[in-house]
DNA sequence: ATTGCCGGGCG
DNA sequence: CGCCCGGCAAT
């Protein structure tokens, strides 16, 4: 019945650290290739453990006892299937603890580790600096309520076909953006590591300095497993942005380093992308997982906030398995565009905002969904659209947040929000960028909205003008999508089936699972 | 023939 | 609900 999932994946194929065979103490990594196990009568005291043929960077092979890839482990991140493997080999409790702190790393640590591969081993002082953040995270996530008892079936999973597999959602998810964390095995991307101050790199919230900027949502009622309305996810019309220019370059600085990002950007796809401009679009990644509501920049950032917020994992990109897909969707920032049905607005004067955008309130507030639009789920506790009028029709964004997720089956429905301030030239980020993120918060989820900053509130009479401007305005679903989509067009690109195959079945999204249309490789 | 996925069934 | 599959339709 379940045969199919009893298969347990080996480690082989996994990139370890292994000390260099040169004896020159500087680790190499190398991929896994085949595993000897030694039961119980090796000389490492009768621990039954496995010796590993490990072929190095430099294309030879060598064996290494667990023990000593285990030490690279620690000397540099726990890399994830070994992890697993490792804990047979240890005795049971004091290495989970241990575990623990060596293995989940300063953020700094797992920043580098992608690119860094073999170049910056060894080079921890810096963990015990984090070390504080890192245990705030454990707090958090111990209060989330997160499955982790899948986490253990998954370590195992191929690192290498992870990589890849994660590689191509990156890809094909947000072809607009790179997500520079992704450098499977390559030292370059140093752009915005660079940005980032030279300490120790906080991830979440200090969105200023690095690559990563975000706000994180305290609000709840809405989960990651919310339905939304079969929504064609790619039939989305740009958006009309009245460019707006001037008011509030944000307080923040320039501009988000992670925006040029996307300028110059060269990225070869292995598929045309699909008629988008790149400089309307600004692709962000919201974590759907339940009561958290964070919003990063980058995948490779929200992946890892999900890996090791929510999922408690601790290692870097590499041992994940892409699970962490389900768990955020991405947002598309419409920044210029031309919109459907939003063509004809007039532009709004930014000056009615406040004219210094201060990082707490930028975003006023978010209004529903036209009722009759919204996914079934959220029908409670919701009032009609508090001014009596439609913002759709006379809200006049200045820029569109359009909401895409990726994983519409599970997410939201689309909603685009209309910033309250933003520059034409693409930076609308910075708008609602905070220096400090936790001030306010969105529930980019349901409907519902809360903002525990200093918001406007939307149901507060003010001139229509000036509440328009506030209002976000909601999309319902595809208006009047163009193609008539009865079915979803079949998407042509990769999807789990193909890039997995059947026999990784147990791989693929789980739309793709229940043969519902894939969510992680979307076209 | 293959593949994506809708619609519907089952527990 | 989560899970699965028959069968249609696009390729």
């Amino acid at each position: 019945m379940h045969t199919r999932r009893l298969v347990k994946r080996s480690i082989l194929g996994s990139r370890v650290y292994a000390p260099s065979p040169t004896g020159d103490g500087a680790p190499v990594t190398g991929v896994v290739q085949a595993v000897k196990q030694e039961n119980r009568d090796v000389s490492t005291a009768g621990s039954r453990c496995s010796v590993y043929t490990v072929l190095l960077q430099d294309g030879s092979l060598k064996e290494f006892s667990e023990e000593e890839i285990a030490a690279g482990f620690n000397n540099t991140a726990a890399k994830g299937p070994l992890k697993s493997s490792l804990k047979h080999c240890f005795s049971n409790g004091a290495p989970e603890s241990h575990q623990g702190e060596g293995g989940s790393l300063s953020p700094e640590a797992v920043e580098d580790q992608p690119m860094a591969d073999g170049k910056r081993v060894g080079r921890d002082p810096d963990t015990r600096s984090v070390s504080l953040l890192e245990q705030k995270r454990k707090v958090v996530s111990s209060s989330i309520d997160v499955p982790h008892a899948r986490r253990s079936e998954e370590e195992e999973v191929d690192m290498d076909k992870v990589t890849a597999a994660m590689v191509l959602t990156s890809l094909s998810t947000s072809p607009l953006v790179r997500s520079p964390p992704f450098k499977v095995n390559e030292g370059l991307s140093s752009s915005w590591k660079d940005n980032g101050s030279a300490g120790p790199f906080t991830p979440s919230s200090n969105s200023s300095s690095g690559g990563y900027w975000s706000w994180s949502a305290p609000s709840d009622q809405s989960n990651p497993s919310t339905p939304s309305p079969p929504l064609s996810a790619d039939s989305f019309k740009p958006f009309r942005v009245p460019s707006l220019g001037g008011v509030g370059n944000g307080p923040a600085g320039p501009e988000d380093p992670s925006l040029d990002d996307q300028d110059g950007s060269s990225l070869l796809f292995d598929e045309p992308i699909p008629r988008k401009r790149k400089n309307s679009m600004k692709v962000m990644f919201k974590c759907l997982w339940k009561n958290c509501g964070k919003v990063l920049s980058t995948a490779a950032g929200i992946q890892r906030h999900i890996r090791t917020i929510h999922l408690g994992r601790n290692c870097d990109s590499d041992c994940s398995d892409g699970e962490e897909d389900f768990y955020y969707s991405e947002i598309k920032l419409n920044t210029d565009s031309v919109a459907d049905g939003l063509s004809s607005l007039s532009p709004v004067s930014p000056s009615i905002l406040s004219p210094v955008p201060p990082p707490p309130s930028p975003l006023p507030s978010f209004n529903q969904l036209s009722d009759s639009h919204r996914p079934p789920q959220s029908s409670d506790a919701k009032e009609p659209h508090p001014g009596g009028t439609t913002p759709l029709s006379r809200s006049a964004p200045s820029a569109l947040y359009l909401i895409h997720t990726d994983h519409a089956y599970q997410a939201t429905a689309p909603v685009s929000i209309p910033s309250s301030n933003s520059n034409s030239s693409g930076s609308a980020c910075t708008s609602f960028t905070p220096t400090n993120s936790s001030n306010f918060s969105i529930s980019w989820q349901s409907p519902p909205v809360t903002f525990t900053g200093s918001t406007v509130s939307p149901s507060k009479s003010q001139g229509f003008g000036e509440q328009r401007s506030q209002t976000i305005a909601v999309l319902s679903s595809p208006p009047r999508a163009t193609t008539a989509l009865s079915r979803k067009v079949r998407g042509e690109g990769k999807k789990c089936r193909k890039v997995y195959g059947m026999e990784n079945r147990d791989m693929w999204c789980t739309a793709c699972r229940w043969k519902k249309a894939c969510q992680r490789f979307t076209d």
